[in-house]
DNA sequence: CTTGACTCTATAGTAACTTGAGGCTTCATA
DNA sequence: TATGAAGCCTCAAGTTACTATAGAGTCAAG
């Protein structure tokens, strides 16, 4: 199977393809005799894999990781489990982050369409200047 | 004030700072004759409002757009509200992305956890060798 | 034999910095 | 007055996961 194939049953750009070969990700079996990437059928597999990890939040490097020690014959699964843990938390963390981004924007978007523009917490800075006299464009 | 001040005042890195300038979304006033940045003290309100937008989830480009705005002298509020109310929706969208992340990866360790690895939707490319065989490592 | 779809390599760009090299400047102390 | 530490300077390269572009070769069909 060739790079466009794979493309297409993956969903992945064949320049993302290329790139998951340049850092050791997704080697070709083989070449043809004009240069063209070969891919096994399980190559589907693989991308589907990795694109699966990335969207639960993992990073290339530790897909690599993951996919060298099953490469190696070797079920990872403890390591997975265990960086699958700490993504858990660390996914709590992001969305209690956004929770509070979320409430300071829904408030000041509140003040400002109240009409109390000095008390928005997002402008400060433009306190500083004439902002009572001038019209709020 | 020099950078280090600026710095040690925001909680911005040095170089971060420096950065800044080259994007132009924070000039130093002058510099001395040894060539070191010198800033007013309206610097630091300045990047603490960089570091607030940030937060609330507004790339340096449009943190610098309204700072452009005001510092021509207009008061940019309805923009920022405008960008303000799609940066909620962007969040929301976020938070839900994440939601969904979370209880993937927590179904999942609660599969490893429980012994039955083969339904565990996070080793698809792994079933493929002797899983049963082997030791879970 | 040419057109169009596909492939190749190599390079540059993205965001928001960090890190490092190599070298001044400033200030306090010996 | 010398020296050592802390702070400042510029420039260049690295980070992540790609996308985009240029210029060129390959392959099958009409």
């Amino acid at each position: 199977m060739q790079i466009g194939g794979i493309a297409r049953l993956t969903g992945k750009s064949v320049a993302a393809l290329r790139y998951y070969e340049q850092v050791g990700l997704l080697i070709p079996s083989q070449r043809t005799e004009a240069g063209y990437r070969e891919y096994p059928p399980e190559a589907v597999e693989r991308v589907r894999f990795i694109g699966n990890a990335q969207e639960n939040g993992f990073s290339l490097q530790e897909i690599k990781a993951v996919l060298k020690l099953s490469d190696t014959g070797s079920i990872p699964c403890v390591g997975v489990a265990k960086a699958a843990r700490q993504k858990i938390e660390c996914i709590e963390k992001q969305i209690a982050r956004l929770r509070e981004r979320h409430a300071v924007l829904v408030e000041a978007v509140r003040l400002w369409e109240s009409g109390s523009l000095a008390e928005a917490p997002f402008c400060p800075m433009l306190n500083n200047s004439e902002l009572d006299d001038e019209e709020v464009n």
